[in-house]
RNA sequence: GGAGAGAUGGCAGAGUGGUCGAAUGCGGCGGUCUUGAAAACCGUUGUACCGCGAGGUACCGGGGGUUCGAAUCCCUCUCUCUCCGCCA
């Protein structure tokens, strides 16, 4: 930190000597145009000497300026956000803490796993994802298909009704775009990267639906502003697989529904509260046994400053799985993004606050769904995706 | 993929080496007039950085170069548009 302020301090220094010099230059320059203009081309040529010392002093100062400037840059980037005063201490997940939980948890004998469930009942095929493009790719099939566009749609809906206006967003999106949200440079090696074209696969929504409002400055009275959209996501996930990541509890490709919102730093936690109930909305609505967790400092992400993860119960591997997080970025995001609004009659526009959150992401959803649900008819569809699915039970 | 044209302030659009941070129009804001509004007229209206301030510096798509001096000339990259080809 005092390394940035003397830094800066530095960078004031040489940018106040080297305007100095540029400013000499500058009337030198116009005083060399006057001279030759009428006519004293003696005393022009003399003074046109004198730049070549002024231009090489410029020359130095300026190369000092933009080191010292992209020195600043270097350590500012890696930066991560200041945690809200309420995030509680601790280095991982083991120290989250359980802010509420809901549902019941079903007692189930010889209960089977989601990946036998999805073979019995032909829903998903991860050996056919292998062959087409590699493991964490799965084909979802028939009713498993209809289940992912079912719930797609649920969430979709709930989200229009909640007054989040609907966006389908690129799938690929620039340099600009992944610096903007944050996950470039820090997330470099989690996005897939087209590098023929210097594009990246969006591994939530979030990147592109944020970026709607890079170099934007909005209108007080527009805040808040809210968004929501589905996309396929992908994540590489590289160096994390191992155990407990079989069948959908971690896949390179998933579908989940986000919801953005720029909200006024006034009530930005008032905002960050009702998508929490947003997200907490939709796994009572499907029937699932879930709980939110406050996360503590050293599992919060890079940019957020306060974080609540969703995590529903997966019967039959009887464990918690992650299926959605909720943030507030504060102005973290708004900053790269130069995101700002201007309120009535006042001039300087102040950085926005930005925050969002999956409502819902998809595979562990379904991992739950199938696995709760089992019974010895088939698979029971929750009654709010019934309409969707036009069936009761899979079978 | 081939050929051509272009990128200037919120928008439109002039400007081809010095007096250009940039004409003009529209829009925005303030005012005059009006019972009120419109019209008309007058004024005002970019951003960032440095400085207590006066003020200074940078920015005409990005980067580099030529020059005492660049929106203007040269190189390069990116993007957009038009036509052709291909195509869901």
């Amino acid at each position: 930190m005092s390394e940035i302020i003397t830094a800066d301090n530095d960078r004031k220094a040489t940018q106040a000597e080297a305007d100095k010099k540029q400013n000499e230059l500058n009337t030198l320059s116009k005083s060399i145009g006057e001279l030759f203009k009428s006519g004293k081309t003696d005393e022009a040529n003399e003074a046109r000497a004198k730049t070549s010392d002024l231009k090489e002093e410029i020359r130095v100062l300026n190369s000092k300026l933009s080191e010292t400037e992209s020195g600043i840059q270097k350590l500012l980037v890696q930066v991560p956000n200041l945690p809200h005063p309420s995030v509680p201490e601790g280095k991982g997940e083991d120290d989250n803490m359980v802010e509420r939980e809901g549902g019941e948890i079903p007692k189930l004998e010889n209960a089977l796993p989601h990946w036998e469930l999805a073979t019995k009942y032909d829903l998903i095929d991860f050996e056919l994802g292998t062959k087409l493009t590699g493991a964490g790719f799965p084909v979802y099939k028939g009713w498993g298909a209809k289940l992912q566009r079912a719930l797609i749609n649920f969430f979709l809906d709930e989200a229009t009704n909640a007054g989040y206006n609907e966006v389908l967003p690129p799938l690929l999106v620039n340099e600009e775009s992944g610096f903007g949200t944050g996950q470039l440079p820090d997330k470099e090696g989690q996005m897939y990267h087209v590098t023929e074209d210097n594009l990246y696969l969006i591994p939530t929504a979030e990147v592109p639906v944020t970026n709607i409002f890079r170099d934007v400055v909005l209108d007080e009275k527009e805040l808040p502003v809210k968004k929501c959209a589905y996309s396929a996501c992908f994540r590489r996930e590289a160096g994390s697989w191992g155990a407990h990541v079989r069948g959908l509890n971690r896949l390179h490709q998933f579908d989940k529904v986000e919801i953005v919102q720029v909200a006024h730093p006034d009530n930005s936690y008032d905002v960050l509260e009702q998508m929490v109930a947003h997200a907490q909305s939709l796994v009572e609505k499907l029937e699932l046994p879930w709980r939110i967790l406050r996360l503590c400092g050293g599992d919060l992400s890079f940019t957020s400053a306060l974080t609540f993860d969703f995590e529903v119960y997966s019967a039959a591997q009887e464990r918690w799985l992650e299926v959605s997080s909720v943030s507030n970025f504060e102005t973290y995001q708004a900053n790269r993004l130069k995101l700002r609004f201007r309120k009535a009659g006042e001039k300087k526009p102040q950085l926005a606050h930005t925050l969002n959150g999956s409502a819902l992401a998809l595979p562990r959803i379904v991992a739950a769904i199938l696995e709760n649900n089992q019974t010895s008819e088939g698979i029971r569809v929750p009654k709010v995706l019934v309409p969707f699915m036009g069936t009761e039970m899979i079978k």
